[in-house]
Parts: structure tokens; C-alpha cells; sequence
DNA sequence: GTTTGTCTTTGCGCTGGCGCAAGGAGGGAT
DNA sequence: ATCCCTCCTTGCGCCAGCGCAAAGACAAAC
């Protein structure tokens, strides 16, 4: 395995300050796992049997209702850990999709090791539990915003996010270096390509940001920002 | 203490399954806290410094918006545990504001017994765990009923929770046995009093449920169900 | 170069649900 | 009995955002 994926490993949320020595067992008991654009590494309702580590690509986690609708609930960036809820109960099912955004490759590691790992360094359990708190803090946030906040906010919310967690810098601004659809924008903010549109298009022409297929630069955060706070005039 | 509340306890969700010789300290570190209606157990951003599992009465979480909207996250029932944020960090902050709904006693472990306590027996570690996905599962449930659903069916599925915990057999149907404002029930299904007001008599003009001041009792749950799940007839 | 498929824009109509204001109604307290 | 406070209802106006359809733009494949 080589020096930088062990790094990402040892500083991702999961196994970050794990004793040295259990660490070296965590290496051992990793399976490395590549799925290639658009694949899925499990699918929600799936039993729960591996938690894993990004390495490289970009994942994102969906969620599809019973009517059929899609709802975008984050992307991952290499070092994020995803699927962690197999530590808790391999019989549980996934709560979502883990779908590729770009081919894409992951360490993962079983319920049972994972289990044994636990019971070796205490600190395992511990990172899972701030991991989910980590998760529950964002769920809030976003379950807030969607029902305090306007379209047009939350909009403006998901660009920053993107751009915090995948932004480039360049000459123009800040580039989410994603392949970015107007359809998966909506999915993440809650609402419709449409609207998403006709809303990216009225910041392009105010000169907050320029846009083209599948790809957003943000030429003025700050204006985003006061949007996404509401301090802009309407 | 009372032989009900022990029980209350070794049942909660927090300390079920604990090897027994541990569930001994349990009792022994706990502290009993009562607060009297519209009191408060801890506001939302104090220091997450204690744990709680409700032995008598009614809270509700909820949580204020910068805006100063407010939305309720969950009435909590006797047994049932919150704060349990404080297992990870007494420097984390209390994601939501603990609000006694009617007179309540609920016993309280600070961290530091906390973190003893899971050293010992790691199912306390699980428990936590098992906590927190069972919240992380119940947000992801609202966010999706937010982004997809109508008002109408969100109303219909926080009337069929609650009954679901706090429902009571009466001959007119079942008693939702709270004290419970249209306000609440806004809160709690992501709208306005006035809606909810409007939908309520609507459906009392139907024949599924009766209202009163405070006071819901649901007739028909085969009726709210089906709008639920949007199966009804617009 | 042309085709094909995906992604995007835009116009138009529509409506669910919000905001507000004014009034009603129950239930404690004194 | 009366007052007061909180909770509830209802009418009316309004608009943000959705749904759909049709057409345009881009990229990749052939």
C-alpha cells in the first residue's frame, strides 16, 4: 500500500489518534475496493457489512423515496469515511446509496474487524461517535434551512458547501471541481433543476459567479454568503 | 430510589443490556433533576456536560433558528434518553434546547462518570451508537418528508407519531395525551399555525379525527395513514 | 460532419401555502 | 361574574416556486 494512502487512512475521521500498533492492524485488515463512474459501492437497504474510507474520486450519498424522487445528501472527498454504521450492526441495512461521481477508489473494512479493532482502541468508538455527530449536526442544519429558509438560500448554502469541501482556485474565482448538473444542485438544495437554473442564471448575470455545463465558478463568495445569511436586499 | 425508576433505567436505551455489576454504579452516579413545565434541562450551545434518561413527565426538543424561528425536534416520553451528546465532548455544545412540556423528573450522569462508566462496558459505547443512528435515521426520514411531501401528509405523519407515543385508547378513537397547540404541531411538521388550524378542521369536518382546545383525538389512523402515504384521493 | 444523447434555458400558467388581521372561544384566576 | 390571556378560526390577498413543454447548446461518438 502505498505512504499517502496510509496517511489519508490514519488522519481520516474513523481511525485518526489510533494507538500505532492497533494501527498497523487496521492496514492489515483493509480491503481496497475501485468502482468506476456512475457504479455504486452499496446500495440503500443493503446489509451494513463494510464501512469505508475514500481514497480517491468522489462519492456522493443518495437517497431515493418510495415515489421514486432523489435526494443528494453529501458528497465525499478523499479521507472521508462513509458506511461507518457497519460498525454497529451488520443486519442494519445502509440509510443510503453510495454512488460514484467519478471512478473512484476506497479502503474497506468489515464488521468484524472492525468490531475487534473497537474493542482494542477505544478511541475506534470514539471517532464513530463523533463521526455521527458530526452527521447529526449537518442533518440539522440542513433540515433547518430547509424549512426556515428560501429557495434561493439554500441554493447559495450548497454552492459554498461544494466549494469549501471541492473548490479550486483559479483566475476567474472558484471552481467546484465537480461534474456538477444542474439536477444534482436541486437534489442537494431541495428543490428543481429549474428553479436552480433560472436562479444560476440570475447570479451569473449580477456577476456573483459564471456558469457552464456541468461546471459553476464562484466569482464573488462573499456575495453568496450574504444571500445564503439573507442580508441581500431582494 | 424507587424500585419503577431502576427499572425505568436499566431499560432506557442508554443503559439496556449493561453487565449488572456496572449497573450497580450506574445508579450510584446518577443524579435526579425535576423541572417544572416550560422549564428548561439545558438550552441549546450550553456545554454538553450531562446525559439525561426522563423518568416522569414530557420534553421536547427543539431548536431556534438565527432567525428566531423555532422548530421542534422531538417530544421525548419516560425511558427515553437525550443529551447523550455528552458521552462525546463536555466542550461540544447541546445541539437543541431541552424544554419540559408538562412537570418532569429526568435522572442526569455528568461525562466523566459517563466516559468510567463506557470504559467498563463497552455495550454503553454501542448503546450510544445505537442512539445516535437511531436519530441520524429519524432525521434522514424528515428531510426526505420535507423535501417531497406535501404539508397535508407531514401534518398527517406528526399526529401519527405522536399517537404512536403518547396515544391513548379512548371510546371516541385515540387520545393524543399532550397538551398540544397548533403551534407544536407547525413546528413539528415544517409549517404555519394556520395551515395546520385549516387542515385539522378540514379532516375533523371529514370525520378522521376530533379537535379541541390543546387536544387531538384521531378517529380514523387507516384515514391518516393513507394521506400519509399519499394515497388519498385529492 | 452529422447524429445522438444529455444538459440547459426560458416562457407561461398555476396553485399550495404563507402572512396578516380581525374576531371568537375556552379556561383560569381573582 | 368578570376579566384576561392564550389558543384557535377564517377570510382575503398574494407570490415563490413548481410543472410542463419546447427549443437551444454542447460534447462525444460514429
Amino acid at each position: 500500500m502505498k505512504k499517502e494512502v496510509q496517511e489519508l487512512i490514519r488522519q481520516s475521521s474513523l481511525f485518526r489518534e489510533v494507538n500505532p500498533d492497533i494501527f498497523d492492524k487496521v492496514l492489515e485488515t483493509c480491503v481496497a475496493r475501485s468502482v468506476e463512474e456512475d457504479g455504486f459501492f452499496f446500495m440503500q437497504g443493503d446489509p451494513a457489512t463494510h464501512a469505508y474510507v475514500l481514497v480517491e474520486g468522489r462519492v456522493k450519498m443518495i437517497q431515493i423515496t418510495p415515489s421514486g424522487q432523489q435526494i443528494t445528501m453529501r458528497i465525499m472527498t478523499p479521507g472521508q469515511t462513509y458506511g461507518g454504521i457497519a460498525m454497529l450492526n451488520p443486519r442494519a441495512g445502509y440509510p443510503a446509496t453510495a454512488q460514484a461521481v467519478e471512478d473512484s477508489i476506497a479502503m474497506a473494512w468489515d464488521t468484524s474487524h472492525l468490531r475487534e479493532l473497537a474493542g482494542k482502541d477505544p478511541s475506534i468508538s470514539l471517532n464513530t461517535m463523533q463521526l455521527m455527530h458530526g452527521y447529526i449536526s449537518e442533518l440539522q442544519d440542513r433540515q433547518q434551512a430547509l424549512v426556515t429558509e428560501r429557495v434561493e438560500q439554500r441554493i447559495a448554502r450548497v454552492l459554498l458547501k461544494l466549494a469549501a469541501q471541492s473548490g479550486k482556485r483559479t483566475d476567474e474565482g472558484v471552481l467546484i471541481d465537480l461534474p456538477l448538473t444542474r439536477q444534482d444542485v436541486a437534489e442537494m438544495s431541495g428543490t428543481t433543476l429549474f428553479t436552480v437554473s433560472r436562479t444560476l442564471n440570475e447570479w451569473e448575470r449580477s456577476g456573483l459567479l459564471k456558469i457552464g455545463r456541468e461546471r459553476v465558478v464562484i466569482c464573488s463568495p462573499h456575495g453568496l454568503v450574504s444571500i445564503a445569511d439573507d442580508l441581500a436586499e431582494r
